[in-house]
DNA sequence: TATAACTTTGTAATCATTACAATTTTAAAC
DNA sequence: GTTTAAAATTGTAATGATTACAAAGTTATA
């Protein structure tokens, strides 16, 4: 479920045919707020679907990211990590346990000088640091 | 020359010792407007300097990091990207030509709610469109 | 000069991601 | 319900950035 409708019609709105894989990993980003990468996604559902693959879950996630159901994170240095949540909001990594938190940030208040003829498709607030339990 | 002083001034400063290489990797990164890889640090290097290892290249970015000398950049999906600006100011990826643009913003104006209790080192405000000149 | 600490170098290993071709599944046409 | 083509999934191999590690070179100090 994700804003009142099934995932299966989320995925249809959004011109994804809703396979058996695509439902499972989307269902994974929707429900979990740890922003996983592609191998965190495959571990966790390798454990109720033996057959899927790798390439599955990265091909998946691309073409997720492409249709605008997904955010791509660059956050962390060595992988990309997900997010379900495609509200604007910001995020907060640990350099300690690798955690990465939301947090509510409204960047509509920033002004941006120097570029002008620029498009601009995303925006992304991202914080360094230790985390409230490595602390 | 950086803020008035040598680079080798600069590195001391620092703590660390000025070598031949770290002087002119560091003036790569001051000089530079292009935020850079570690891969082209090399390539500009390896040209004046035939004996330089890329090793050493990864190792003194790291390095510099470490002391402050250079900020680390996440922006770009598949490569570690460097900047000799420690100022505090925003950056632009054209996904596209795949440049890195700075920007002036002004984050102290954010507000974020939601991390109560956490330690923040560093702030990051990255944006991702079309360059103007690859419009 | 002898010695230890520091720095650089080259090679091999690691690990995330992508390329690609084979197989399987799904849906439409007959 | 069989045939056929398109779509989706899978497994393996390749790529490419980064790191590990040990040897060689350099610098500072006793
Ligand atoms: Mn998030
Ligand atoms: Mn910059
Ligand atoms: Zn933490
Ligand atoms: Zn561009």
């Amino acid at each position: 479920m994700i804003n009142g409708i099934s995932i299966e019609e989320y995925l249809r709105q959004k011109g994804v045919n809703p396979s058996y894989q695509r439902i499972r990993i989307l269902e994974c980003l929707v429900n979990s707020k740890s922003h996983p990468s592609a191998e965190d996604v495959y571990k966790e559902l390798i454990k109720e679907i033996p057959t899927l693959s790798k390439t599955t879950v990265y091909n998946t996630l691309e073409l997720f990211a492409d249709k605008g159901l997904v955010l791509t994170l660059s956050i962390d240095g060595n992988q990309t990590r997900y997010d379900g949540n495609t509200l604007e909001h910001g995020h907060f990594i640990c350099e300690s346990c690798n955690r990465v938190y939301d947090f509510l940030v409204d960047t509509d208040a920033l002004t941006c000088e120097g570029l002008d003829g620029f498009v601009i498709k995303e925006k992304h607030f991202y914080l360094r640091g230790i985390c409230s339990s490595c602390v």
